[in-house]
RNA sequence: GCGGUCGUAGUGUAGUGGCCUAGCACAGCGCUCUGUGGCAGCGCUAGCGGGAGUUCGAAUCUCCUCGAUCGCCCCA
């Protein structure tokens, strides 16, 4: 026996099965069609690409790169590496393409599979389904506002209600190197009261320092410069106007001095929307982005100022399971199911269910069963209210039994008129 | 990658070294009931995540491993 050989999907991995199905379908039909009203066009973008695509923008320090891609060697001595994310591999296609050809700003949108080596936790998946936004080329900050305008569309479009947006500018090439030495020697000259971790922070990565839980840092961090008072006269004035957009919107956001994010290739406005819980379990950003003005450049393209958000669809359809935002599409399933007697009732059916079909009018079966009983038995199980009884005496007379499952009561009607007879119990 | 907790049929659980041939509920399948479902009765299918060890004896103790979960790192 090889029964004990049990397969089970591998670390991080899962299934979504077919009844939570309705929670993908309803994410996908907002996320098309919010996208789809503010213009932005579908794209897609292989799985994988070179490593190079992945590691150049994020910045080889990261933790992304460093130990959280899925990256191998093939038979012909490539590197390569499944996508962590989508932004690399759309500014890839913007530039292979020559898309800043097209009038600009470029917009964009796709969705699909993203891997990460990371340890799974509940919402943190190695393989998870993320959907991302991409404006190209242009720098306007009303962009900006844009991008975050519509992931709040999404989100709430979904049936979220307590949605926060925290938001930051951690600068450009200009302002953040510097502000990086103020910050730095601001908490190297208070080291013995940070704790172990940001001692080690310190030198690996000294704006994280701001995002630390511990008490003692916390302490310390008030204090700290913030970098908004260090941006430079151009990254100033655009996060003003980002403001000053998000507050025309009326929109809910915060500013969070401290909001860092992971990737080195964000520059100026971060952002990151969260579902508030009450109680349950913290999840993560459900969405998060941000402006990368220098990635196009750096992977061999022209200077082009982009923004983009990243929209974390596995998390969202947890939360959305938590909090039993349950989509109701009762709509596609069937209403009538056909029980079916005997030979010559079963050929003749196929037609009849031909002409349902035509109608587009759902009707389910059970060819596998033979007696009424279990056929109604299964209608019952399926909550369907309508059953056409169809056996011999019913085919001889070219007429159908109709059962009411709730009232019981049943009639009969003209083969010739079953259809539509059945159009109008249904659209009621 | 590091630390804590957990892992019994499809699902939810009982079980704390011998009363376990692993119990119960729901679901599934079948029969009672070959043209009339919901109820009921009876039956069937199916499980100790995997492996090694301790012991006369292991679901129960130990170790390894796989997975989940929580915290950290980090992040959608």
């Amino acid at each position: 026996m090889t029964s004990k050989l049990k397969y089970q999907t591998l670390s991080g991995m899962h299934d979504i099965l077919p009844e939570d199905q309705v929670y993908l379908k309803k994410i996908k039909k907002s996320v098309e069609s919010t996208t789809n009203y503010y213009s932005f066009q579908r794209i897609d973008v292989p799985v994988i690409e070179y490593m190079d695509v992945f590691s150049k923008g994020a910045g080889l320090s990261s933790d992304i790169v460093e130990k959280e891609m899925y990256s191998f060697k093939t038979k012909g001595g490539d590197l390569i590496a499944l996508r962590p994310e989508f932004t690399p591999g759309i500014v890839r296609s913007y530039i292979e393409h020559g898309m800043y050809n097209l009038p600009q700003p470029v917009k964009l949108w796709t969705m699909g599979p993203c891997f990460r080596h990371d340890r799974p936790q509940k919402g943190r998946y190695r393989q998870f389904l993320q959907a991302s936004l991409e404006v190209l080329g242009d720098k306007s900050a009303s962009i900006d506002g844009q991008i975050i305008q519509v992931s709040y569309d999404i989100l709430k479009d979904l049936g979220f209600k307590n949605l926060s947006i925290q938001i930051n500018s951690i600068g450009d090439s200009e302002c953040r190197p510097y502000f990086k030495k103020v910050i730095t020697g601001y908490f190297k000259s208070r080291k013995s009261s940070l704790c172990s971790d940001c001692q080690r922070r310190l030198k690996e990565n000294p704006l994280r320092i701001l995002d630390c839980k511990e008490e003692k840092c916390q302490r310390v961090k008030a204090g700290a410069p913030q970098i908004i008072d260090h941006l430079c006269e151009n990254c100033h004035k655009h996060f003003k106007e980002v403001l000053e957009f998000l507050d025309e919107l009326e929109l809910p956001y915060s500013l969070n001095p401290y909001l860092v994010r992971g990737l080195d290739y964000y520059t100026k406005t971060v952002f990151e929307i969260y579902e508030k819980s009450e109680s349950g379990t913290a999840y993560g950003a459900l969405a998060s982005g941000g402006r990368y003005d220098g990635l196009v450049k750096l992977l061999g393209g022209r200077d082009t100022p982009s923004c983009g958000v990243g929209i974390g669809i596995s998390r969202i359809m947890e939360l959305m399971m938590e909090k039993e935002l349950k989509p109701k599409t009762k709509q596609e399933e069937p209403e009538i199911f056909l029980a079916q007697l005997g030979q010559l009732a079963k050929r003749k059916s196929l037609k009849l269910f031909d002409e349902f079909r035509e109608a587009k009018i759902p009707v389910a079966e059970s060819f596998s069963k033979d007696s009424l009983r279990s056929q109604l038995k299964m209608a019952d199980k399926m909550e369907i209210r309508w059953v056409l009884i169809f056996g011999q005496k019913e085919a001889l007379e070219e007429f159908i039994t109709l059962r009411d499952m709730k009232s019981g009561v049943q009639k009969e009607i003209k083969l010739d008129k079953v259809v539509s007879e059945m159009k109008s119990k249904i659209k009621k």
